[in-house]
DNA sequence: CTCACTTGCGTTTTT
DNA sequence: CGCAAGTGAG
């Protein structure tokens, strides 16, 4: 029985209690960062348990499946286990695809429909093409993908994209009118997959309910009590669900802060939680507005930066914690330089005071930026982990063993078909798969019931020893198919693997890359063994398909099995909802931070300050901002200017005196960096001395020099310090292009070319 | 049909 | 620079 004691609840203040004690009735909850808001969200549903709520009657969805299992396990410590396992908690897409599984039947799908990645959707997307006969050059998978995404996203089926006037004028004015139809095709080619892409999973659980209300019903009642967490970032679709699901009850509790708004790009719409007053008139709403987490210093800090924005809900953050380290600023020449810096840093740090390595984390904007850092903590023997990035799900070894498990359960997925049919090879290449195409086309049906059904097919124009190939290769996916019903998840996995070859060919390959996708491997079997050997509510088999349910889910973030004493690295957007004692977020440049692709509008840059807000609000007492001058990017070297973040800080709580000693004052001022120059420096241009083919003493453009003196003298100052004396050979461009080329010959030895591209202009401020 | 080499392209951010 | 798709010889 629930313990009826709530003595617990006195651990809260005043707001989090009323929050937590209010269950009936819709409920918004603006939680700033560091005020408490998973303790909030725990114990409230804590306290419907102990108020005698059914867990079953509880969903809660989160952002990410970590979140959902920290969530969990705090749970469980009050309430204890028993309870706690039947709450329904995890991401949208985990929880909408457990219902789909279920429900799906009503709109045409088998339960065992597999879920394509984004690599499963480009490459199906690639195929469309080339079928339409469209040119991949203008029609970019990725941004065919991103477009489609976008309108799934935002409940537009392809039907309804071909009728909708705007988009298709919008497309035909991008010079890409075949959207619609490849959106179209692209809906029937997952169909007839048995396939459903991830924003598919929110697009067909928002159809299912709205085309069977008696679905619906079920649903809405029962799930009586609805809470969301991270609620400034669902998109269109996962608003409209929520509504639909919480029609009835309308015991609906969101929680979130628009100030981390940070996931616009992917269709997130900050509205939904501005506007959710005006969606439920009687909410009642709840402010968090005391930092429990941070230093005065970073709370301060962070408000400055956010204050800059113009559309946000009022909230005043603060913190009664002591008032801590100023946020140091720290700059260096180089990204290396900036890598060695920080680990330098760390290293001091962490002996000074006694810290352990995972009370340092180093946050940084793209995920290309942990390169130059872990190399510099490599050299100094500190351990690290770097989470995200090519996650163990997106490996090519582990997907390959994946897609057999996906094709035995689900012979139609066509993605994995292709992915594995050849793998390891057996003699089936491109063109026999192409005639395989074309068949199934042909007789409307799909690639693995062409190949067992070829004797049926007249005229099929596979020669015999291919066609033996093709049996062979559908006798053995059929049998995999028997053991992913008759046996436990393991049994069939390790089976599939030896089956396969996979094994064979991996254990075979002895370079260091082979060895460790052998490992892999090895891992991944150990954890479909552990998943096989828990145990399930009904003591029923633990088989494949449960495994493979909600793989396709999983993030490398949730495959924190080990655990150990480490300095954390990750991107921004996977720290939200993280914090750690000491941060250090690195790259504080222009075109970096803010990105040079969302520089271009208010809201854009916005989202990029939102960003930054939440780097900061991840550290508890220290933060060190950090800034290198030049940078390698795509093999090129370029030269940098400092974030302009760093001038809207309230400059009181920084310590700049790390960064621009001797020249830069130590305010940065924001119109230093406006109409900046970047340059790059290129090095693929060198050739054996003596074979110069430059012509030789082209005159420096007079008109490039007087117009750009800043970007000459420092690029040659640049050059000078790298390789010596030297001469320009060449100089192209001018101060109205955007690009501009000077050809370097130092030493005799190797000549050089440096570009230097005009930054774009920041956005005028009103 | 396979292997090895060349070209060409790109970078936010993630379920 | 590093990956993936494309090209060409066996």
């Amino acid at each position: 029985m629930i313990s009826r004691d709530t003595d617990w609840l006195n651990g809260l203040n005043e707001v989090q209690r009323a929050a937590v004690l209010h269950t009936e009735g819709p409920a918004m909850i603006i939680a700033g960062a560091g005020s408490g808001k998973t303790r909030v969200i725990t114990f409230r549903i804590a306290y419907l348990l102990s108020q005698g709520v059914d867990a079953f009657q509880i969903l809660a969805l989160t952002f990410t499946n970590k979140a959902a299992r920290e969530m969990r396990e705090r749970i469980v410590k009050i309430t204890g286990e028993k309870e706690a396992r039947n709450l329904w908690m995890g991401t949208f897409h985990s929880i909408f695809s457990r219902i789909l599984r279920v429900e799906c039947e009503k709109i045409n799908y088998p339960n065992n429909f597999s879920i394509y990645d984004s690599d499963d959707s480009r490459s199906l997307l690639r195929t469309i093409l080339k079928e339409m006969n469209l040119d991949d050059k203008v029609y970019k998978p990725n941004q065919v993908h991103a477009r489609i995404s976008e309108a799934k996203n935002n409940l537009i089926s392809a039907t309804a994209y071909l009728q909708n006037e705007n988009l298709v004028a919008e497309d035909y004015a991008n010079g890409k009118p075949k959207l619609g139809e490849i959106y179209m095709a692209y809906q029937k080619r997952l169909f007839k997959a048995s396939a459903m892409d991830f924003d598919d999973l929110l697009f067909k659980t928002y159809e299912l309910f709205y085309r069977f209300p008696d679905v619906l019903y079920k649903y809405q009642h029962r799930f009586k009590y609805i809470m969301v967490d991270e609620y400034q970032d669902t998109n269109l679709a996962q608003y409209v669900i929520v509504k639909q699901l919480a029609a009835v009850y309308q015991n609906l509790c969101v929680v979130g802060d628009d100030a981390q708004s940070i996931y616009a790009f992917r269709g997130a719409n900050i509205q939904n939680i501005l506007n959710f007053e005006k969606d439920y008139p009687d909410v009642a709403t709840f402010k968090l507005e005391q930092n429990y987490r941070s230093t005065q210093n970073i709370v301060e800090g962070a408000n400055t930066i956010i204050k800059n924005n113009k559309f946000q809900l009022k909230k005043n953050v603060f913190t009664e914690n002591e008032e801590g380290d100023k946020i140091a600023v720290y700059k260096a020449q180089s990204d290396n330089e900036e890598g060695r810096l920080v680990a330098q840093l760390i290293f001091e740090e962490k002996m000074n005071n006694r810290l352990e390595n995972k009370d340092f984390a180093i946050l940084y904007r793209t995920n290309s930026q942990s390169r130059s850092m872990e190399e510099a903590l490599r050299k100094m023997n500190l351990p690290y982990r770097v989470y995200g990035g090519l996650s163990f799900y997106q490996r090519k070894e582990i997907k390959d063993l994946l897609a057999y498990c996906r094709l035995a359960l689900n012979p139609r997925d066509e993605e994995a078909l292709k992915r594995i049919i050849n793998y390891p090879t057996r003699g089936i290449g491109t063109t026999t798969v192409e005639k395989l195409v074309v068949l199934a086309d042909q007789n409307n049906t799909d690639l693995f019931r062409v190949i067992i059904n070829l004797d049926k097919i007249p005229n099929h124009g596979i020669n015999t020893g291919t066609k033996g190939k093709l049996y062979q290769f559908a006798t053995m996916i059929q049998s995999f198919a028997v053991l992913a019903r008759n046996k436990n998840a393991y049994d069939a996995a390790q089976t599939i693997a030896s089956e396969s070859k996979i094994l064979k060919e991996l254990f075979d390959d002895k370079t260091p890359e082979g060895v460790s996708r052998y490992e892999n491997i090895m891992e991944l079997l150990n954890g479909i063994k552990e998943f096989s050997e828990e145990p399930n509510e009904d003591g029923e088999l633990q088989t494949l398909d449960k495994f493979m349910a909600d793989v396709a889910l999983l993030t490398d973030a949730d495959n924190d099995n080990e655990e150990g004493d480490k300095i954390s690295m990750m991107t921004i957007h996977s720290a939200k909802g993280l914090e750690f004692p000491y941060v250090y977020i690195v790259g504080m440049e222009e075109n970096l931070f803010p990105s040079q692709l969302s520089s271009t509008s208010r809201e854009e840059l916005e989202e990029e300050r939102r960003l930054f807000y939440v780097a900061l609000t991840r550290a508890m007492k220290k933060v060190s901002l950090s800034y290198a001058q030049s940078r390698f990017r795509w093999g090129n070297l370029t030269f940098t200017e400092p974030s302009r973040f760093l001038a809207e800080m309230d400059q009181s709580r920084l310590d700049v005196r790390h960064a621009g000693v001797q020249q830069k004052p130590s305010r940065i001022d924001a119109d230093d960096l406006r109409d900046g120059w970047g340059g790059s420096m290129n090095y693929n241009y060198s050739k054996p001395p003596g074979q110069s083919t430059a012509k030789p003493a082209a005159a420096v453009d007079p008109d490039f020099v007087a117009d750009n003196p800043r970007i000459f003298n420092e690029g040659m100052e640049v050059l000078h310090q790298r390789f010596g004396k030297g001469k320009i050979l060449r100089m192209e461009g001018s101060g109205s292009d955007r690009m501009a080329t000077i050809q370097f010959e130092a030493a005799g030895e190797k000549k050089l070319v440096m570009k230097f591209a005009k930054l774009k202009a920041l956005p005028k401020e009103e």
